[in-house]
DNA sequence: GTGAAAGCGCTAACAC
DNA sequence: GTGTTAGCGCTTTCAC
């Protein structure tokens, strides 16, 4: 019963029980080259022995690294599209001997800001951010500190930083248009928060599409913007207000996945199967419920955040990115009803 | 602009540029007593002058404190079951100055293997994990190095640790009971891998009710078990084999949440709206698409393990504690269709 | 291939 | 209230 009771076995007790010096037993545990297999042989036994694990903080210390986490700050894990894009950045980290620390702002912009402070305070080596504020002004004080801070999702209006996001304004020109195309002329956006930049962009694509049919169109399709619609509770509501409005849309397009759900929600409570719906962001039920959505990855959006974390860690003054990533239309049936007569 | 170019600002800079010794910028950034506040503002001013950011692995090494951070193995956040519990986890662990570091098994024994070894060498705190392993020798290795481990979901067999877990067998029966009432006599079992624990158990609470029901069920009910329906992809495919077989089920008790949109997406393939659903697990788009389930709280579960984490760091001497937490049956629709005449 | 000494940045004692 | 002196456990020179 060589295992020792309390805690603290060091290097040092290592190297005593292998017979070595410290530095030795530090290169064996370590993998380090020029230690004769027999030694090193000898020390891992030893520190099998005794139960030994390196001490994480004292070995970056030594080595001048303050930590091998990196942040990811999302809005709640609760959203598939946040945890599908935790999932993609820390198994892309890993393969970079990173860690992910996770944080969940529940798109509060004052929660958000204590969570950076808190990853600061925690000395992470660089921070993936989806963030809710619209001043990054605590981002910039970790790109001082020569924190790299990469955005997904949303990028940050004042700061300069990688980031990657996805083709907001094409993936809702799209979805208007294959409504357009549907003969559909009253179509309502169903948006969230408007401070947000994918509210805006794809508001702006929406718009677009709209203006382009402009003649066609009915110049009222503006009455059928909403903001606000973040959770699925708000979404459901508006979508109820929508329909029973005197002139109602034959068409909605719902610009986030909590948005759809509060739209199908809705639209299942009065048994309405005719108004037509297309919805931002794929889900595991779409094809179940044959709903059209406009769809992306958001794994491998996670993924491309954590690569360009890398490649700003090793070079801190490479030129800053933004990278755009596609979306695509899938087209199941809710976006392809005809509108009502 | 006092900015420094490059990382290194050490309390020591904080210090000499406050007028200070050493220790008194220690006890001032740390929120100490004994300072005065004329000196604390004085040395505060200095370090946000300088960017200053305490350095933790130092910190923690003088401390004598291996680190704050709490790993969560988990199987895949895709899994919003997993996502949720993580979830409830972190928020819990912030609440006593522990972030949380992640990890994804993918259900993969070795890979899960290779993830708690990571943890160990980063030093993690404490360890909460849904484990799939069936050996636990990792997590052993864990606990007597004093790192304590609380098991979610699935309790380990082979390890005396914290644990917290649904009531599966209540649960299953309650479903199992629910359709027999419905007057359904052919009831398929679809099960998760059959290794773990949550299979079992469910199975066990489904096997007590058929059992129960005897003489008034089809003795070959068992004819209807099937596992290894750990994705949607293979609970599809069973799904459609036991539909397509001489004697068909008239209802479907799906053990998971994974196993439960396998079923809906074959049922929705092959237009069937007469065969009976009870899932475990609920989902966001149950209420919509009418399915009923056994309900529980993931992210009450990720709180409550939380709280053993902190409890036995507070006390590593207390006894073990197994937490089973409740289920409950929400009928929607799914599980009150009549059977096949 | 191996070892001795110095020090990473901070905090714990213990003075003052 | 404030400062001084030792380390925390490890990795790095640079010798041997």
């Amino acid at each position: 019963m060589g295992i020792p009771a309390s805690g603290a076995t060091t290097l040092a007790d290592v190297a005593a029980r292998a017979g070595v010096s410290l530095k030795t037993a530090s290169r064996a545990v370590n993998g380090e080259q020029h230690v004769r297999e027999e030694t090193r042989a000898k020390v891992l036994s030893a520190a099998s022995d005794l139960g030994f694990q390196l001490n994480s903080s004292a070995s970056l210390l030594a080595r001048g690294i303050a930590s091998s986490f990196v942040g990811v700050v999302t809005g709640d894990l609760a959203n598939p599209f946040y945890a599908m894009l935790a999932q993609g950045a820390a198994s892309e980290l890993r393969a970079h001997q990173l860690s992910v620390t996770l944080g969940s702002s529940d798109e509060s912009s004052a929660q958000e800001e204590v969570l950076v402070d808190e990853l600061a305070r925690r000395s992470v080596r660089a921070v993936i951010a989806a963030s809710a504020m619209t001043s990054h002004a605590p981002y910039a004080a970790l790109q001082r500190r020569g924190v790299p801070v990469v955005f997904v999702d949303r990028a940050p209006t004042d700061l300069d930083a990688d980031s990657i996001v996805l083709d907001n304004a094409g993936g809702a020109r799209a979805a208007a248009e294959h409504l357009l195309a549907g003969g559909h002329r009253r179509i309502a956006f169903l948006g969230d928060f408007e401070r947000l930049p994918t509210y805006r962009e794809r508001l702006d694509g929406f718009t677009a599409a709209m203006d382009a049919a402009t003649g066609a169109v009915d110049a009222g399709w503006r009455e059928l913007v909403r903001e606000g619609a973040h959770d699925p509770e708000v979404a459901a509501r508006v979508t109820g207000e929508l329909l029973d409005a005197a002139n109602p849309p034959t068409a909605i397009f719902a610009s986030n996945n909590r948005a759809t759900l509060g739209v199908l929600r809705e639209l299942a409570r009065r048994g309405d199967t005719t108004t037509a719906l297309v919805g931002f962001d794929d889900f595991d039920l779409a094809e179940v419920l044959g709903v059209t959505v406009v769809a992306h990855d958001a794994r491998a959006m996670g993924a491309q955040a954590a690569r360009l974390v890398v490649e700003r860690l090793a070079d801190p003054r490479r030129d800053t990115e933004l990278v755009r990533l596609p979306t695509r239309l899938v087209t199941r049936g809710s976006g392809e009803r005809a509108p009502r007569a």
